[in-house]
DNA sequence: CCTTGAAACGTTCAAATCGTCCATTTATGT
DNA sequence: ACATAAATGGACGATTTGAACGTTTCAAGG
């Protein structure tokens, strides 16, 4: 088994992604893949560069274990699959508790170019609807349910290691209340703001608003979104957002919210910058945010 | 930030730059690092200069604070100034939410061949403690202490990845009971039940018992772990737990559980296996139960 | 003062990488 | 269809790297 590490060489990086050493070191010389150097002139290719050229180029990563990332399977063929037919592979996978399927198959729509945003919305989001359909039919037990939660979230930690380190200029920050412990939603914005651009901090799940208040002016981010899928006391969130709401203004701070719990009547008594139902959405608004935040930089 | 151990040996040099103890010696025997030497030619390295070295290669630094990271024994006893120095180190990455810092610190006692179960004893177990007296002590925030934990999360799923694939033999599985969403525990049962062997699957947190119970009865594993960090109900939780206790007798599992949810008198109406205190406890009762399984298969 | 284990020393060596050149394949233009 | 340009993949000796080895230094404890 190769060495796992941030910084592969030009053969694991050539193996992995099928192409010859000769072909990766020109593009590495042309500045197409950024790459340091050792002092002996040796080059070092940071794992997330490697992955996210393979992607623009819409080149396959044949063998992942090169790069210390799990092994394939034979199932689905990148990108024809579609997102239909991965759902129900996915579906399978997670209720089976078959990891290693389960990350091919995201991996694969990922190293095809697919937008994050879409990935969870249309693979992830259905897959745990489907979960939770079956569950309400007796076709599936609460612990398969969990397991892939957990093999889900193990998978999006792995998603992030391949995203390429932001800048640190704008950051954006997030988490879940206190009573809700729900982690994929919010893992999976912390994602798509990485992709943006956003410098990220995942503050956790269950946590009093009155904490997110403080974490808010300490770090002053760009962006706070907030995943609300379980409340416990309407009333009580609601007045305890309103400040989070007004600190957010008071800090420059865009809050952007979502999550199955905020139904029509909750987010008529909200203040917020934004909602959105799916990651599309926050994918739509942060862009236009990101962009403000860019010009205004210049 | 005047340190007296500013002079670094070439080993914590290497592993904070990335390269090999070799190649650090011999650039710093052909002057691309300055070095000064002691009377017996052991080569000392000024913080700032391989600092500066990586700097201007851009070469990936970790966190300088790590060059002044004592080295620690494995005979060296618990709480003693290495480990203690580790452990400070640790609370206060994660208090600063300094991912990377943290993770250095303990990814360099894992590869420094240390027992899982002591690093998850003696340095996570105690800084969490440590934290938690802060926040007692309005030192910290919530935020700051779910933030440390997402960290730590991340960190335990990458130390994985770097275990042996076990063999298919003897299955772990485990998780929480419904109402406890506290994961780390349970994450770190799973490493060292991986360490020592094991295949595991983790289930996931906040899981009925009655849903463990399915569990147990599909997978028939060889070891069932149980974390316990909060209880909603002791009665009920008592009674479910009896039935649990019941299939796992029925299946030949071993049921192991610990948490400091679990109080003395709590434990004398229960019927398990193993109690443990410690992840070290957990992994000397599964030691023996492991070599038992391997000695019954020949 | 002596013992002892861990860490650092210097050296050696196989494997990996460098830069370069060249044959082959693929794309492009007339 | 043909010629030309561009990109790819392989091969070469020279250099760099990482790991092994036995020996020496260091620091701690009896």
């Amino acid at each position: 088994m190769e060495k796992t590490s941030e910084l592969v060489s030009p053969r694991q990086a050539a193996r992995a992604i099928d192409v010859s050493e000769s072909s990766l070191k020109r593009w590495c010389d042309q500045g197409l893949i950024q790459t340091t150097r050792t002092a002996g002139g040796h080059r070092k290719i940071r794992l997330a560069d490697i992955v996210q050229f393979a992607r623009e180029r819409g080149l396959s990563v044949g063998d992942p274990e090169l790069l210390g990332l799990p092994p394939i399977n034979q199932h689905s063929a990148p990108g024809s699959a579609g997102l239909q037919s991965a759902v129900a592979l996915l579906v399978q996978a997670l209720l089976d508790g078959s990891e290693l399927t389960a990350r091919q198959v995201i991996f694969d729509l990922y190293l095809a170019k697919h937008p994050l945003s879409r990935i969870f919305d249309e693979l992830i989001g259905l897959a745990f609807r489907e979960i939770g359909e079956r569950w309400a039919c007796n076709q599936a037990d609460v612990y398969q349910e969990r397991r892939g939660c957990e093999i889900t979230q193990r998978i999006l930690i792995e998603l992030r290691r391949l995203q390429p380190v932001p800048p640190l200029t704008p950051l954006a920050i997030g988490g879940t209340i206190e009573g809700d412990n729900y982690s994929l939603p919010t893992a999976m914005c912390e994602l798509v703001m990485r992709d943006l651009g956003f410098q990220t901090i995942p503050l956790g799940t269950s946590i009093p608003i009155a904490s997110l208040v403080k974490a808010v002016q300490h770090l002053r981010p760009k962006v706070f979104w907030l995943s609300v899928s379980h409340i416990r006391d309407d009333i009580d969130f609601v007045t305890q957002f309103a400040e989070l709401s007004e600190i957010c203004g008071a800090n420059g701070t865009a809050l952007v919210v979502g999550g199955r719990a905020l139904t029509e009547d909750l987010r008529q008594r909200m203040a917020y910058s934004a909602y959105g139902d799916t990651m599309q959405h926050l994918e739509g608004f942060a862009k236009t945010l990101f962009q403000a935040a860019a010009v205004k930089k210049q």
